[in-house]
DNA sequence: CTGCAACCCTGCCCCAGGGGAAGGGTCAAG
DNA sequence: CTTGACCCTTCCCCTGGGGCAGGGTTGCAG
């Protein structure tokens, strides 16, 4: 009959765990020698072995106290749980390393491909980089808060892009980020901006304003902070949009 | 500027988590609106979507929150090793899955299959269920003590069963467990084992005794403790080898 | 304007699954 | 007879939050 310093190194575990087994009811204390030192047989450590199995895949101890005095009926379908249980976490792990890759290679996390294709759109029609990071960040957010309408939010914005007279506004409005708040030109922008807006909208709602609710809101108030220029632009352009 | 509740639900995270990382340094606390809420801006959820790629990735949020004065370098040095960490954890999972589907066919955990044959051969051999049990017990525990000798002293056993006479011997051992302690049979049986023993390692030390320390000790316990008369054979057995 | 639901705040204790330390007894070898 | 390696119990500590209490705030409906 071994002690619980041997037991632990055959099994692998701490002496430690062996007492917390013993505590949680999931291991029987076993009978103790003269000098009050716990002894074990063999059927003690084969129970020790099949308990870390479970514990190893995760299963929490209550659960496998419970597994104890199960049928075997029961048993084998709480396996069957189990390693379905492990399948998934395999899974998750693996989307989770997949992730970390796009997290690495700097695009911070899952945009659909065509949305990187955009951003780098972006670049080549020669948006500057702080306004790429900017759409990136908004794509992000939009993605990860209304993943189901993301993507016919995305597909009409890079629509809009796609013509080239629609493009030069936003470009000017990239390039307004530089200019004083009370330069003309930003009025001038304003208005041709919130027209090109209520042609290509005739029905009164974009759908950037009712799809997403607040996501661009968020990333306006951020946008805004950056530029007084831009903030004026922002303001001038719901201005002219409310005025019918 | 939204509020903790909003930039939870975009993330996909509680509350108590956002507030969890506040405290912990992982995300700086923001500005508070007059009513002392915490008011976040994008960046914020940027920053959130990335803690949490990392803590699902089993990255601890101490290391996050390192993680946010890290170089360049150093960030990229670590997402490899966390790369690298979680391609362990998905084959340690595996691996654990392998073992619990060995749990679910009954032998159970990992015994290498020549050991999974011998057992089926002892069933073969008319060696009772009882016997063949105890077998498994001793092989799971030798296997998990002493992984690196167990194969040859497995070989051994294997070898001496394999001869008829010595495997007759083992079988009458095996059926002297519900003979009556002072069964004269008894004597004649510990006679001929200590002889065929002594026969078969002509150097004074079979190689159970000296390769698996006191594994055999622990399970030769156990058995002495389930009949008097297996405890009175093992008695007389040592004493005759004893004898030299 | 008043209610009331839905938020938000802080501070506190709880959980698993142990780790580690304190303070003490036991055993075997030299 | 000491020394080192064990063992015993009890206690607090850690992470990553969950949940509750007890309070303040906001916004919308009646």
């Amino acid at each position: 009959m071994i002690t619980i310093g041997r037991l632990a190194r055959y099994v692998g575990v701490s002496i430690k765990t062996i007492r917390v087994y013993h505590a949680k009811g999931l291991l029987p204390e076993p009978d103790r020698d003269t000098s009050g030192y716990r002894r074990y047989g063999a059927d003690d450590a084969v129970d020790l072995i099949k308990i870390r199995t479970l514990a190893d895949a995760g299963v929490p101890l209550a659960r496998i106290r419970d597994l104890r005095s199960a049928t075997d009926e029961e048993f084998q379908q709480a396996l069957r749980e189990i390693d379905d249980e492990l399948t998934d976490r395999i899974h998750g792990l693996r989307a989770t390393q997949g992730r970390l890759h796009r997290l690495a290679a700097g695009h911070l996390t899952l945009l659909p491909a065509e949305v990187d294709a955009h951003l780098e759109n972006l670049a080549r029609w020669e948006f500057t980089p702080r306004w790429v990071d900017l759409q990136r960040d908004l794509w992000i957010l939009v993605f990860a808060a209304h993943p189901d309408r993301a993507t016919a939010l995305f597909h009409d914005q890079a629509e809009t892009l796609a013509d080239p007279a629609l493009r030069r506004l936003f470009l000017d409005y990239d390039h307004a980020h530089d200019l004083d708040a009370d330069d003309p030109r930003i009025d001038d922008l304003a208005r041709r901006i919130a027209e090109a807006t209520r042609e290509r909208y005739e029905s009164d709602d974009p759908p950037e304003l009712d799809a997403a609710s607040d996501i661009p809101a968020l990333i306006q108030d951020t946008v805004n902070a950056s530029s007084s220029a831009w903030q004026r632009l922002d303001t001038l352009i719901r201005a002219h949009l409310a005025r019918r």
